[in-house]
DNA sequence: AACGTCTACAACCGCTGTACT
DNA sequence: GAGTACAGCGGTTGTAGACGT
C-alpha cells in the first residue's frame, strides 16, 4: 500500500526559510487565504513541500502570533493544561492566543520543565517528586495511560520504559541528555470518554475537566472533521490565573 | 582568542484521523 | 469496506548563538 510522499523531495528545499520565501508564502496566503497546502507551493512558486509551507505559516508567519516571552500568567495556565491534557500541545495552544503548539511544545521543554523540577514538582505527574515513585490510585488523568504507553514504546526503542514510567528522578531531565532519551511519557486523557462525576480536587485543589472534552463522540458533520469539531468545542473561559 | 558545552527554537519526520472515491 | 489523499499532531533533530573554561 503505502502512501505518496507528500512532496517531490528532491526539488524541495530544507532547512531554514529565507526572507524570499517568507514574502511570496505570506503574499500567497494574503492574496488567496489558506487551505490546500499540497498545491499552494506550486501555487506560490515555492520550492517547499506543503507541510513545510504550512508549518512556516501557522508557527512563524500569522499575522495573530503573539511571539516575545510567556508571561508568568502564561507559564502557570501551560502548567495548568498540560496538568489536564497532557502533551496536547494543540490543546493547549487553543487557550492561548498567540501562542503555536510548536512554541509551547518548545517552551515547556526548555523552561517549564525546570521550572517545575526546582519547584520539586514532577513534570510528567505534576506531583511532588518525592511522591510520584509511590504507587497512585487511578485518576482522571492517567487511568487509561497503560494501554497506549505500551502500544507507542513497543514500536520504538527496546529501552527498559517500565523503569523510565515511573521514574521521576530530576537526574534524569537534567542530564545534557535527556532530550535525546526515550523520556517517560505523559499520561494522555482519553478524550473520548464519557463524563464522570468531578473528582475532588485532583489537582491543585480546584481543577475540574471541563465538561466540553469529555463530550462528542457523534458523527462529525460533513464538511467539518471531528478533530476540528473536537477542538472548536474546548473552548475554555479565561481567566487571569488560567482554569476558571 | 579558542574551544567545548549548553540552550532555545525552527524545522523536519513519521504517524494518525478523517474525507473522499 | 478498502484504498488513497490530505491535513494536522506530537516527537525528534539540527543548528545558531550564548555561555563557561
Amino acid at each position: 500500500m503505502g502512501r505518496s510522499p507528500c512532496c517531490e523531495k528532491a526539488h524541495t528545499n530544507k532547512g531554514a526559510w529565507t526572507k524570499e520565501e517568507d514574502d511570496r508564502l505570506v503574499a500567497y496566503i494574503r492574496a488567496h487565504g489558506e487551505g490546500c497546502w499540497r498545491s499552494l507551493p506550486k501555487a506560490a512558486g515555492l520550492l517547499r513541500c506543503g507541510k513545510s509551507c504550512r508549518l512556516r505559516w501557522i508557527n512563524y508567519l500569522r499575522p495573530d502570533l503573539k511571539r516575545g516571552n510567556f508571561t508568568d500568567d502564561e507559564d502557570e495556565l501551560i502548567i495548568h493544561l498540560h496538568a489536564l491534557l497532557g502533551n496536547k500541545w494543540s490543546l493547549i495552544a487553543a487557550r492561548l492566543p498567540g501562542r503555536t503548539d510548536n512554541e509551547i511544545k518548545n517552551y515547556w521543554n526548555t523552561h517549564i520543565r525546570r521550572k517545575l523540577l526546582s519547584r520539586g514538582v514532577d513534570p510528567v505527574t505534576h506531583r511532588p517528586i518525592a511522591d510520584s515513585t509511590e504507587k497512585k490510585p487511578p485518576s482522571a488523568i492517567g487511568f487509561m495511560s497503560n494501554q497506549t504507553e505500551v502500544k507507542k514504546e513497543d514500536k520504538t526503542t527496546p529501552t527498559p520504559t517500565t523503569t523510565a514510567a515511573t521514574s521521576s528522578s530530576s537526574e534524569e531531565y537534567e542530564s545534557p541528555t535527556w532530550r535525546r532519551q526515550r523520556k517517560p511519557k505523559l499520561p494522555d486523557l482519553n478524550l473520548e470518554l464519557c463524563i464522570a462525576p468531578p473528582f475532588p480536587s485532583q489537582l491543585e485543589g480546584e481543577m475540574l475537566v471541563p465538561s466540553a472534552l469529555a463530550v462528542s463522540n457523534s458523527k462529525p458533520s460533513r464538511g467539518r472533521t471531528m478533530m476540528q469539531q473536537q477542538r472548536a468545542s474546548v473552548v475554555y473561559p479565561v481567566s487571569q490565573n488560567g482554569i476558571t
